[in-house]
DNA sequence: TTGATCGGAGATCATTATAGTCTCCGACTC
DNA sequence: GAGTCGGAGACTATAATGATCTCCGATCAA
């Protein structure tokens, strides 16, 4: 359960690689190109491609066109959260269906519905840990996250 | 993007209004049936049976069967998680494919993969979340969970 | 003891989301 | 201007989900 897409997989496993390419930073140095990723984690080419323009639309990466083209990530991998790619590739983050209603599609539930709340703020919760781990901290070096826990930190309020 | 279901949605619905009823405790009284359920939140009636069916194979609640049947909760609310909720509906969290690999199954990326290791973590501060609040902190009274966030917003209630 | 009311369980179906593919286009470098 | 790259759309197959239908067994009360 709350089981994220192999699409936004692949951009995780792709961004790490760019990262890793660029030490983490913004360097001018050696563009990555799709293939490359496709045959190293062995992801479908043409899937990737989709995710890495994805990817660039959202402004997570820079593409570079024509031969010896390629992506570079558009800004320092501690300046990337897993939140910001997560929600790039799949849309807003919402645990509920409820989580990003429009007017006019109300769900049935809603009039008596007892858990919205609640579950508004498991989701809030979840954003925030995903908000607060970025790429760099994946690439291994950084510590990563941390939680509260109600035997180890008091839970307020 | 990781949503949970419908089904597990529900089964939330239900044991927060069973509880309501028993005011969060184990009480003898009135049991509470599938119908008054699911007219009460506007949920298909077979759907929610088998729900409450799931909830009571995995222990979370007791059936009683025949005229004035219905249901219970099988412990308190306070030792109810989350968790334990979702997990009874939907299986064991996994936000990614390969969180509960079984030999043999081996994903194509495991070898270069890059992104196991940190995905891992935030899956467990997911897991430590949702087992750290009970079905008593839904009902409303209790305090709920709070996390550690850089910004520093309260969670209240 | 019989019938109405409840849960238990299985098969089934429709809809949607996901994963993956195919094709063609435009930009760029050499 | 030829070959290599990304950009973009339509398209298909498969799986997960949500929902329905049918029949069964347990229980209680008249």
């Amino acid at each position: 359960m709350l089981k994220i897409s192999k699409k936004a997989d692949y951009a995780l496993m792709a961004l790490q690689h760019i990262a890793s390419v660029q030490f983490g930073d913004v360097t001018p140095g050696r563009v990555v190109n799709t293939k490359e990723i496709a045959e190293e984690y062995h992801i479908p080419l043409e899937l990737l491609a989709k995710v890495l323009q994805t990817l660039a639309k959202n402004g997570l990466i820079e593409s570079h066109n024509g031969p010896k083209g390629g992506y570079l990530l558009a800004r320092s991998a501690r300046q990337i959260t897993i939140a910001q790619i997560l929600e790039g590739i799949e849309g807003p983050l919402g645990i509920t269906d409820c989580s990003h209603e429009k007017e006019g599609e109300l769900c049935l539930q809603r009039e008596h519905c007892n858990i919205r709340t609640p579950l508004l703020k498991v989701q809030d919760s979840i954003y925030q840990l995903l908000s607060n781990m970025t790429l760099q901290d994946m690439l291994g070096g950084t510590p990563l996250i941390t939680i509260q826990s109600s035997t180890a930190q008091g839970v307020a309020q």
